[in-house]
RNA sequence: GCGCCUGUAGCUCAGCUGGAUAGAGCAUCUGCCUUCUAAGCAGGUUGUCGCACGUUCGAGUCGUGCCAGGCGCGCCA
């Protein structure tokens, strides 16, 4: 637990103590201790901490909540919590001044700690995994993708950094209708590249990368498939196809920073017979029902809307057969959470794949489903349908090529998932100098800047500060700094709990204006030895600070720009 | 028609289990570089938190009903 944690929850405590007291001997009444909150008041002149326990009171004890903060007041201990001073506000806040040392204790801690600072153990070593992207490998990556990466790699990351033992998987979806319509298209495009006026499938994929595809292979094999029996032809494609598709997934999701532990083919699943098996579970536990030839699954027994086929009458079995085999699979591995990153548009699915799960027996609140919104793309004002049959679509690749990997991760990761986003590709690239990522490397560039000179002055810049010297940091600039450092292992607490990792973008923002802040209104390479110091060791901790969460968010930490 | 998501400053978006005067970036206006990076800082301007009721000491936050936009409601994935 962090410093500002300890003493956070000592005043805590101590305030419950108080209220307990209160009710003992007489001056409160009232049945069960509400959930109250301590946390810092929105404006610094307030205090240092605050709390709204007397406001919570005034129901159970029928006393106005000023006169409650008066008595609470009274039968708070205060020794060993720092605080100085207590008065009652507003409506009836109580708020802390607290011994302005208390924070810098924060400084030793960062540097003891470096890249752990900010670490918390609520996952306890639990495995824990995070699917996302999960692209169909039958055309390349595009901005949802985009989004889904940046989203689901910087869960995964905080998670890890929140003592969860995460495992990052890409499920690939080399099975099915899509894998037939692709072998389709594959087809037509080869016969149509050979000179064969053979039409293009309906339901085919449109995109222009399927015939550099067809290129490459004619190239290695020209001609050879042209007479080769259908099923055969299509499968040669199609292999070699979803083969150059992936490594174009894979390395290009490597070049935007994300890395995956397992990649895991659906086809698979088909082939060992573990999406039969699943089925003839779901069927022994009484979860299957058979009309009109088909078989399906009892949603509506587990309060979903409407029942799901899960084996078509041909026999063949749908995608969401194999997806509860795959679930099942994941906790089969031992995983004790497992997290989802979907497209808005999979919605539906959600309620049936959690009964799936039900039904085998698994807990559903087991499998999290995180649903981002679609990001629209804009075109010369215009809303533009992307989809990779029509093959209209902006690719990550362009992306990263227009804009940047750091500035495409922040901009999707400072996004709520649920927010829609519009993209406008020539706007992004116009504002690309705008984004708020350079803000914040800015300032991790300018503080090695800071260190960099003070080795070029001579300046020891390994010195820990001591006790005396941290006590001269106390203005208003070096205790709102200090005072956000000793904020992260609690924010990162709150974005793993709640799986939010943009709370951590708007943190970083935070920070970094703190220290610019900072760095215009004081100077740390001066003559005065203890003051040096104690602010290098204040700059030191916010460049560790900056450079976590930069981590976390898949963006780099430049020493220069 | 039913279900889910969204509606906050001119634009893009934050706002934790309800809390004090609703915030940030961009845009715009005014100052600040002979001192550690001006990709910065300080300050000004900008709001019926979609609308209306309700719950309570207190609502951007919770409930109900409307309005607007997105997505979904296949033996597709």
């Amino acid at each position: 637990m962090s410093l500002y944690e300890r003493i956070k929850k000592k005043i805590y405590n101590n305030l419950e103590e108080a209220a307990y007291r209160a009710r003992e001997n007489g001056k409160l009444a009232y049945d069960e201790l509400p959930a109250f909150v301590l946390e810092e008041p929105r404006e610094r002149q307030l205090g240092d901490l605050a709390t709204n326990l007397a406001m919570l009171l005034t129901k159970q004890c029928k006393k106005a909540p000023r006169e409650i903060a008066e008595i609470i007041l009274e039968n708070l201990e205060i020794t060993d919590t720092w605080i100085t001073a207590s008065e009652i506000a507003g409506p009836g806040f109580i708020n802390f001044r607290l011994d302005s040392n208390w924070l810098t204790g924060v400084i030793p801690e960062v540097l003891s700690q470096e890249d752990k600072y900010g670490s918390v153990n609520i996952g306890q070593g639990q495995k824990l995994q995070v699917e996302f992207v999960s692209a169909n490998p039958t055309g390349l990556l595009h901005m949802g993708n985009a989004r889904g990466a940046a989203l689901g790699d910087s869960l995964a990351a905080l998670l890890s950094m929140a003592g969860y033992d995460v495992s990052r998987e890409f499920y690939i979806n080399d099975a099915g209708n899509q894998i037939h319509n692709f072998a389709l298209s594959l087809e037509a495009r080869y016969l149509q590249q050979l000179g064969h006026d053979v039409p293009f499938p309906e339901a085919g994929y449109h995109g222009e990368d399927l015939i550099e595809t067809v290129k490459r292979i004619i190239e290695q094999d020209g001609d050879k498939y042209v007479t080769l029996e259908e099923d055969f032809r299509r499968e040669s494609l199609v292999r070699q196809a979803l083969e150059e598709k992936l490594h174009d997934i894979k390395t290009t999701l490597e070049d935007f920073g994300v890395f995956y532990d397992v990649w895991f083919s659906e086809q698979t699943l088909h082939e060992s017979g573990y999406v039969r098996d699943t089925t003839n579970e779901l069927q022994d536990k009484g979860y299957i029902y058979e009309n009109e030839g088909a078989l399906w699954f009892k949603s509506t027994l587990l309060g979903d809307e409407k029942d799901e086929v899960i084996i078509r009458s041909n026999g063949v079995p749908t995608y969401f057969a194999a997806d509860i085999a795959y679930h099942r699979n994941k906790f089969h591995r031992g995983f004790r959470k497992v997290i989802n990153i979907w497209g808005a548009d999979h919605h539906g699915h959600v309620g049936r794949l959690k009964g799936a799960m039900q039904a085998l027996g698994y807990n559903p609140d087991s499998l999290q489903i995180i649903l981002m919104q679609l990001v629209r793309l804009i075109q010369d004002g215009e809303v533009v349908k992307m989809s990779k049959r029509s093959g209209q679509y902006i690719t990550l690749r362009e992306l990263m090529d227009e804009v940047g990997k750091d500035a495409a991760r922040f901009y999707f990761i400072l996004r709520d998932p649920d927010s829609t986003v519009e993209f406008d590709l020539d706007l992004a690239k116009s504002q690309s100098a705008d984004n708020p990522v350079y803000y914040v490397q800015y300032a991790h560039a300018r503080l090695c800047s800071i260190l960099r000179q003070a080795k070029e002055q001579g300046y020891e810049t390994d010195i820990e500060p001591d006790r005396n010297q941290l006590a001269l940091l106390n203005s208003n600039e070096e205790k709102d700094l200090l005072k956000k450092i000793a904020d992260l292992p609690g924010e990162i607490a709150i974005s793993a709990k709640m799986a939010e990792p943009h709370r951590l973008a708007r943190y970083v923002l935070d920070l970094a204006a703190l220290f610019h802040t900072f760095y215009n209104s004081q100077r740390v390479l001066i003559e005065d030895t203890d003051l040096r110091v104690a602010r290098l060791g204040l700059i030191k901790s916010t460049k560790q600070v900056l450079a976590n969460i930069l981590g976390i968010l898949g963006v780099s930490a430049p020493e220069r720009m």
